[in-house]
DNA sequence: GCAGCCGTTGCACATTTGTGCAAAGCCAAA
DNA sequence: TTTGGCTTTGCACAAATGTGCAACGGCTGC
């Protein structure tokens, strides 16, 4: 008979079946979707469970089959309102399909993707999903090496192996341009950030050669980290001047917010009857009466529906690897003028 | 000697073992912190790893130590600036101390709290942090006689057993009606939510009580959920009556911004001339040029550093469980008329 | 050269679970 | 009653790891 003490550590199957009076396969079976068991055992089995507080050990479990439950989301700002709506949106989906979300954040030491890909490896994580950061290549083989899968978010890099997921930053940015030169606007700012993410890289670029085959140049600002402060930086920068912009391109809604604040607080100005805004990912804030923003809406829910179908064994047709490239769809609000 | 094709599932310490010419066991040591093994040996062994990308199962690591390594974070709307700052900070914690955070979204269905427990007790984690929601007390207990800690944030109820961690609500509340009611304001407005959270109730009856105190009595609106559009409507309702109030204590920030939205742009009102707002959470919202507003900050950063020493093993004094109360200090912007 | 000591190594067992295989039990039909 | 078939059950092994114990090797001091 094992020690029944039940102050200080987990149930085992071992106990539930002396309790219960059967043997340890039959708690096993019991708990075991299709396994074959008497009602009557069953019965015995689940009771005796419920007295001690019996729940099976995922981790023996995971060791056996090669199926842990455990996906890994490896990111960094996950307190920035794009980033906690992705999240929200996955972990949710995740739970839908029966895994488990193991969330770690890189924010802090640039060497932390490593470490966290490495973390992925040591609890046989069923996927890695890298929704912000540079992984090195060699991490990402072996996981794919070891039968993970990796899924890349918004990574232009690492074409093949890993599957990808992008949102097509170039035809926005495309678009962004024209919707301020078809509104007038002739001498427009992009406001953008030091980070030098892929995908704010290429809302830079897209719009930068939107605008010159217009015939038209643009001057690029970055003011700091891509948030509210370094926007409203780029703002006091841009404004101050004597030829100001009459437009501005942020690549992120946070970057549109802080540069809106600035220029109404800082320099009194309207928008858009003086100044027209265009921003990107459709954050909360975008929608609040005191911004009411243009911008482009991230595609949250179709990613998040990616992954699902990428990871989901049940599925009838799962997706499978390569590229996909979601558009992020115009938002008109009113920080651009009409006609 | 085992199979080695590399293609399909993860390495084992077995591979390595015969590849680097040693025993399992002086595989198992290398990778052991402490334990006794030669220069030359770990150096074969770790070579052997490196090639074939072999990483310690913690999985079966966790059968052995009763240690897994896991912390489970359950909570709801996280894609919130209060709940995804606590996320940020929590987690950025946890992985200093070498602990790694699951996360359990539980927003959608209410009975979701017992099924993220019940997952947490199927990975062994460590502990779990409670981050909203309320969990039934059956599965707390069953938490704790399994050896877990469980922490409890900003829940009143479930006093013994779990570890409390709770901000002084009532305290800040009463702190923010005596700012409101010396800068003259008498017609004062509580704005609320429909949630009814330990934390928001605290709050609402702490100031409607310091309110009596004072000889005023206040009108409480709860509009909708925790967020801008119940406080945008709450203005809506509150102010296009006749007597409007001339000062509001928005039990959030997420509400006070919707609430200012209203006033300014439905009612073309002046803050803080006209109509004083008070806050709670200090949200980075609440500090961007739109809004300066006036409020009370979560102690977020104290609260994960409890957490921290709370499950530090190597801590040489852990904190010791109970409860724990932090308070929130008001920071003052420009909603509250001086003086 | 030999005894003693210390660091290193391998064997075997422990952790918890799922499952193939064979035995056993049960029910019905002949 | 016996036989056949089907369900249920237990044994034993598998999964990947940590570790106590004993053995082994080498080094040093006498």
């Amino acid at each position: 008979m094992s020690e029944l003490k039940p102050g200080r550590s987990f149930v085992s199957a071992q106990q539930v079946a002396e309790l219960a009076g059967v043997s340890r396969s039959a708690v096993s079976r019991t708990f075991t979707d299709g396994a074959s068991v008497s009602e009557t055992t069953r019965k015995k089995v689940l009771e005796a469970a419920e007295t001690l507080g019996y729940h099976v050990n995922h981790l023996a479990r995971s060791l056996i089959h090669e199926d842990s439950g455990i996906v890994c989301l490896i990111g960094a700002d996950i307190n920035t309102p794009y980033h906690s709506r992705l999240l929200d949106a996955i972990t949710r989906r995740l739970q839908a399909i029966n895994r488990v979300a193991m969330v770690i954040n890189t924010s802090g030491d640039s060497d932390s993707v490593d470490a966290a890909l490495r973390q992925t490896l040591n609890y046989r994580a069923n996927a890695t999903v890298v929704l912000s950061g540079t992984p090195p290549a060699s991490l990402i083989n072996t996981c794919i090496n070891s039968g993970q899968h990796v899924i890349l978010i918004n990574r232009d890099d690492h074409l093949d192996g890993p599957e990808n997921i992008t949102v097509d930053n170039a035809a926005a940015a495309r678009e962004a341009f024209h919707m301020l030169h078809r509104a007038g606007c002739r001498r427009i700012a992009v406001v953008s950030s030091q980070a030098g993410t892929p995908s704010l890289v290429a809302r830079e670029r897209a719009f930068e050669a939107a605008a010159g085959e217009a015939g038209l140049s643009v001057t690029i600002t970055r003011a700091g980290p891509t948030g509210y402060g370094a926007g409203f930086e780029a703002g006091r920068l841009l404004l101050s001047g004597s030829d100001r912009p009459d437009a501005a391109f942020c690549v992120t809604d946070l970057l549109a917010c802080g540069f809106m604040d600035a220029a109404r607080v800082e320099f009194g100005m309207n928008v858009p009857a003086e100044l027209c805004v265009v921003g990107f990912d459709d954050i909360e804030q975008a929608g609040w009466a005191s911004y009411q923003l243009t911008t482009f809406r991230q595609p949250i829910d179709q990613v998040a529906d990616h992954i699902t179908k990428l990871l989901d064994s049940d599925d009838p047709e799962p997706a499978q690897g390569g590229r996909v490239c979601f558009h992020a769809d115009p938002v008109w609000r009113k920080t651009v003028r009409p006609k």
